[in-house]
RNA sequence: GCCGGGGUGCCCGAGCGGUUUAAGGGGCUGGCCUUGAGAGCCAGUGGGCAGGAGCCCGCGCGGGUUCGAAUCCCGCCCCCGGCGCCA
């Protein structure tokens, strides 16, 4: 059984308590279970009066006698329409409580800070930040608050934002253009920085592949029903694009359609966990983005990305949380990027996770950690919704998949980490070590710098 | 896109309006047997309600006809073959 749903029934109270942790209303909890307890009332008698409604009906196939028949057949139809009547009010029954179950939350990991954005907390760092002199209170505001004594080098100049280093420094990124033709969020990048990106992506591949997980192109777009099973509501509201006159939706993450990969099927426990790489664009509505980081390319319609994504044993899921995130933090330990992790808290969780970690690297020009990644435990509450079932051989027990998910790179993230960590006094930008093997294969790409350009030029 | 064939349980596969039971097989699980393994035998192996037996639902998805539908009708999805179109 789904265990929210074992919990909805056996503690109540319980669940209650964890989507009050999560600063939503608790009284969906009652709801739900006064129309579970309803619905489980009504299925009952309803299948009574079916049952004699199956036996009159297979009584008249035995019966030889016309007039008897009829008496039959009369006595059926009756029947019939008592069902009916009670059929119409167990659906509606049964759609409401479809709807509530569908928009609990999971529940709470019990390590997880309680509150909302601001109760997360960092829980460790890595790395040497680059603090501009005007940043270090900022900063120690981001690290020593919490008792984390973070070492970092003081610079003088003032760092140049990503957004300006792209387009002004550079010359190899224009959003005027794009938002032109295309909208705001969008992006013309040329040149190094799409080399620079064909590089992230190899060396995250690179990664996560030698690692045993298993590379994985998937479809870019899914069916509305199940789109709407692997994410919350918030989600669908906020950051997912709909075809045009068919039932397709583009994906946010290639974690939708590698979740999806096992849609209304079974998994035997012997078979987890399985791992994957997945690699595709994602598009984002940013709804409710609102104006934040409307310069540059950290906050886009679309980039890309890969993922891993893993379907676990229930027993095993936590232990894979943390193998996730630290392949995460291998990625950007090689990128040689400062970076935070930080246990979210409950009230920023969104539905699916019992807890999320981010990696947020530091950002010289603006003077924050931002986000790079995030790694999601979502136990069963996916796999229930995708009908992801999992067969443990010994008694043939039937549950549900654990199923998790982080960012291993994400292209347009990554690339402004790079140009605020690594930019240098002459306008140019150093290219992390660990990329450069990734761009040898390309005759044009750039070695060692990025150097920045008069224009792009049409030739 | 058009024409034809098809979609049945974890898998294969029969059934094509009514003998209260989706036959049969494979796989898997448990038990018996065995020093052990195998073979053999028995039982279980879709979802739900009740959890004692029992009952209801379920044959790609959604409707419809009928007292009764896997079976007949309509719409949709997907797979296979042929034709057309096309990176």
């Amino acid at each position: 059984m789904w265990s929210i749903l074992a919990l909805l029934r056996q503690e109540p109270g319980r669940l209650k308590a964890y989507v009050e942790k999560r600063l939503m209303d608790p009284s969906i909890v009652d709801e739900a279970y006064e129309t579970d307890v309803e619905w489980r009332k009504l299925l009952t008698r309803l299948n009574q009066l079916r049952r004699e409604h199956n036996k009159v009906s297979r009584s008249i196939g035995r019966t030889k006698d016309p007039e008897e028949r009829k008496k039959l057949i009369l006595e059926a139809r009756g029947l019939l329409k008592e069902i009916e009547i009670m059929e119409k009010q167990l659906k509606e029954i049964e759609e409401r409580r479809e709807k509530l179950l569908f928009s609990l939350p999971n529940v709470v990991e019990d390590d997880v800070p309680v509150g909302d954005e601001d109760a997360s907390i960092p829980i460790r760092f890595w790395g040497k930040p680059k603090v501009w002199k005007e940043h270090v209170k900022a900063f120690l505001d981001q690290t020593a608050k919490y008792g984390f004594h973070v070492d970092y080098d003081v610079i003088d100049e003032r760092p140049v934002g990503h957004a300006d280093m792209l387009e002004n420094v550079l010359k190899l990124g224009d959003t005027l253009k794009a938002g032109e033709v295309a909208g705001s969020r969008f992006y013309y990048t040329f040149k190094d920085i799409v080399f620079l990106e064909m590089a992230l992506l190899s060396y995250a591949i690179d990664k996560i592949t030698s690692k045993g997980y298993t590379l994985v192109i998937p479809p870019y777009m899914l069916r509305g029903k199940v789109i709407k099973s692997v994410i919350d509501l918030e989600t669908f509201k906020d950051a997912i694009y709909k075809i045009e006159g068919e039932d397709l939706y583009l994906i946010a993450t290639s974690e939708h359609p590698i979740a999806s990969l096992y849609y209304k099927e079974e998994l035997y426990d012997d078979e987890l966990p399985l791992k994957f790489a997945g690699v595709s664009p994602c598009f984002r509505k940013e709804a409710g983005a609102g104006n934040r980081d409307l310069k540059g390319i950290f906050r886009v319609h679309q980039f890309h990305k890969v993922e891993q994504f893993i379907f676990a044993l229930p027993e095993e899921s936590k232990k894979l949380h943390e193998e996730l995130i630290k392949n995460a933090e291998e990625i950007f330990q090689g990128l040689e990027l400062p970076y935070r992790i930080i246990n979210i808290a409950s009230g920023d969780l969104g539905a699916c996770a019992v807890k999320k970690y981010d990696l947020e690297v530091w950002m010289p020009a603006q003077g924050k950690f931002r986000e790079m990644v995030s790694a999601s435990n979502c136990t069963d509450w996916q796999a229930y919704r995708l009908g992801i079932r999992l067969v443990r051989r010994k008694g043939m027990e039937r549950s549900y998949v654990h199923t998790l998910n982080s960012t291993a790179i994400a292209s347009t993230r990554a690339i402004t980490a790079i140009l605020e960590n690594y930019q240098n006094q002459d306008g140019t930008v150093t290219i992390p070590r660990v990329l450069r093997s990734y761009l040898e294969i390309y005759k044009e790409a750039p070695h060692d710098y990025i150097h920045p350009i008069k224009r792009i030029t049409k030739k």
